[in-house]
RNA sequence: GCUGGUGUAGCUCAGUUGGCAGAGCGAUUCACUCGUAAUGAAUAGGUCGGCGGUUCGAAUCCGCCCACCAGCUCCA
């Protein structure tokens, strides 16, 4: 008999050579309905594989992560069997399980349409419906690549060769379709309750852009219909938050083709939560000792020369003049560290001057691929709220710390700080050359200095290789939009080559010349992805005091005009961002329109309350709130700004 | 940049085998002076994304380009 160690600590016994089915079974019908993989000794694997040592055994179902994956990834290859079979000469590349859903890579002889997914649909189903046993065949490499030389799937024949030699190769067949895979997958296509496939769209094989485009059919799958409704559902409502509808919608921003991809134009309302943001971020940084500089937009190449942007970077840059033609070349800005390390480098610097924290509100360029542009998370043109901290070596870390505070105290005001992930952004070693200055000595110095702050900050972050900015390593504080896509909202960095190649130093207390550490660093981030985030985290309505008019005054007739625009005025004294609607509309007319435009408060002004001197208020969200005097609604307001209420 | 999709009034969209460019909402004007999400009537509004081609004739067919959307790749 084997002793199993099941995941609460339980023991269960049971003889050599049964199957993980068999020991769920054993603690439940329920369990062994619901059991889609076990996890024996930490690693995966299926619910028919035999157990013949004791170990420990966890019961992998639909709630957890691993389930999830398995029942997708079992999913992806339903729809390869399905499209397979429809389709005989399609070529078998990828399909893994990812999060929310599966993909599949298909090398189609001539492409295919969404059209067809009904018909692949239905294939699918028929392959669920016969419920065919999935079962596991381990082949030596040579043999693998033999099958699948005879089969002609050579996307199959390269991945296999790239697997360790000696190793069994293992296949997972289903039916008459048999496909290399890692595994686990469930005991049976008819395991699968309810899938949809939810996007076709192109993929490079091995997601390198210079290797073939392929077709990747997205799609998703759940172990109950209702579970799978409600999560389309919830994707469809994300989108109706898409900053780039409403946002332009609602009037923030526009583009227009004669301008150029990438060149959103903030519309008074884009323009006056700029401001808004603006004003925040320049005091709270005044309030934390920074200064301002204000530097150019562009410079001569030789700036960039020294800075390394011409050698690492100069493909994303705007670049003006032909040195060909002995034309003096000037390049648009990408960032802002050579100007303020130029304003540094003015003049002698004592330790007593350290640290010193320079702050800009500086407006970039960069030349993104056409392809990228989104609304106004990607542009080539934007502003961002960038700074730099000259500091000595001691003084590293509490100068990094403030920076996290700072991002920190701007996320909380936004409401946005539990919707951000941590990631550590290290170089590739094995990408030097073109992407990263290569001084793998100084890289391993830095790098361990960031971490020793992270963990010592007690941050939670993941690795990102690869991710690095050229001259040193970053904490990227990560957001997602509504389509789930992950942008860098802040970002902290250790700059280790700069100073060295604008030969910054300061004089110590001992008379020695000492070059500096610099951390790199936004306190927001670029103004332009922010007003996309707001837009789509509150889908709109800001917070009243980020909100570009917090009050609009309504009047009821013409009789109270004159009383709402003084009423306006008093606002505006006060500081509260306020209009009036004074049309000879009727009242609910003017409502709907400041409810539908989300103006937080709307003050509705009748005979009644210019008589005794009262407005009635309506909330965008609580609606009639009744009569109050101006003076207690401006407290209300007032109070609801100052604690910046989000 | 790559794959796929889209482009007709401010917005949402219709427009048949190539034969006079349309609707609803919005806008403007006039009337109504109204109590918490849509008052009525009239009027205006179009290089059919752009350029070129085929044709007696192009929103419609063909080519090139531009912009927008999703994804890939990229993101200092």
């Amino acid at each position: 008999m084997l002793k199993i160690t099941l995941k609460d600590g339980s023991i269960v016994e049971t003889e050599e050579g049964s199957r993980v089915i068999d020991v769920a079974k054993s603690i439940s019908e329920g369990l062994a309905r619901a059991a889609l993989a076990g996890r024996v000794n930490g690693k995966l694997v299926g619910v028919t594989e035999t157990l013949n040592a004791d170990c420990s055994l966890d019961i992998v179902t639909f709630s957890d992560d691993e389930g999830k994956s398995i029942y997708r990834h079992t999913c992806s290859h339903i729809l390869a069997q399905a499209v397979k079979n429809i389709f005989p000469t399609v070529k078998l590349a990828i399909g893994p399980s990812i999060s929310n859903g599966f993909y599949y890579d298909f090398d189609f002889k001539t492409p295919i349409t969404k059209e067809d997914f009904e018909k692949i649909e239905k294939e699918m189903q028929k392959i669920i419906k016969a419920n065919l046993p999935i079962e596991r065949i381990d082949v030596s490499k040579e043999k693998a690549i033999e099958f699948m030389r005879e089969a002609g799937e050579n996307y199959k024949i390269e991945l296999i060769e790239e697997l360790p030699d000696g190793e069994a190769i293992t296949f997972y067949k289903q039916g008459d379709f048999t496909d290399l895979c890692r595994g686990p997958h469930l005991s049976s296509t008819g395991k699968i309750k309810a899938f949809k496939l939810t996007s076709l769209t192109g993929a490079y094989w091995k997601g390198n852009e210079n290797n073939k485009m392929l077709s990747r059919i997205y799609g998703t799958a759940f172990d109950k219909k209702a579970d799978m409704d409600a999560y389309l559902e919830a994707v469809e409502e994300a989108k109706r938050r898409d900053h780039n509808k409403i946002g332009r919608e609602l009037g923030y921003f526009m583009t227009d083709e004669n301008i150029g991809q990438g060149l959103p134009l903030l519309m008074p309302k884009g323009a006056k939560l700029f401001q808004i943001l603006n004003r925040f971020v320049e005091d709270t940084e005044a309030e934390r000792g920074y200064l301002m500089t204000r530097t150019p937009l562009m410079a001569k190449s030789d700036l960039y020369k020294i800075s390394g942007h011409w050698d690492h970077y100069r493909d994303g840059m705007f670049v003006m003049g032909d040195e060909d033609k002995g034309e003096e070349v000037y390049a648009l800005r990408p960032m802002t560290c050579p100007f303020q390390y130029t304003i540094y480098n003015n003049g002698l610097k004592s330790y007593r001057d350290l640290p010193l924290r320079y702050g800009e509100t500086s407006t970039l360029f960069r030349n993104e691929a056409s392809g990228e542009m989104h609304g106004l998370i990607r542009v080539r043109q934007f502003t961002i709220s960038e700074g730099h901290l000259i500091c000595m070596p001691s003084q590293l870390e509490q100068e990094f710390k403030g920076c996290l505070d700072l991002a920190q105290y701007m996320l909380k005001s936004f409401g946005l700080l539990e919707d951000v992930s941590y990631r550590f952004s290290k170089w590739d070693p094995k990408n030097p050359d073109k992407k990263f200055i290569d001084d793998p000595k100084e890289w391993a110095y830095a790098e361990s200095e960031m971490k020793r702050i992270l963990d010592h900050l007690g941050i939670k972050y993941t690795e990102a290789v690869g991710e690095a900015a050229f001259y040193g390593p970053k904490l990227d504080i990560q957001i997602k939009n509504v389509h789930g896509k992950e942008d860098t909202m802040i970002t902290i960095q250790i700059d280790m080559f700069l100073a060295e190649r604008f030969d910054m130093s300061y004089i110590d207390e001992n008379g020695d010349k000492i070059r500096p550490y610099i951390i790199h660093r936004t306190s927001m981030g670029c103004y332009e992805r922010t007003i996309a985030l707001l837009i789509e985290k509150y889908a709109g309505a800001l917070p009243t005091w980020l909100s570009p008019t917090q009050v609009r005054v309504l009047s009821l007739t013409d009789r109270t005009a004159d009383v709402a625009k003084e009423t306006c005025k008093k606002l505006a004294t006060f500081g509260i961002r306020a209009e009036t609607d004074v049309r000879g509309e009727k009242i609910g007319y003017k409502i709907r329109e400041a409810q539908l435009e989300k103006v937080p408060y709307m003050l509705i002004i009748g005979d009644k309350e210019a008589e005794q001197e009262l407005v009635s208020v309506r909330s965008r969200k609580d609606g009639d709130l009744g009569t109050m005097t101006i003076l207690d609604f401006m407290m209300k307001i007032g109070k609801e700004v100052n604690d910046r209420v989000c």
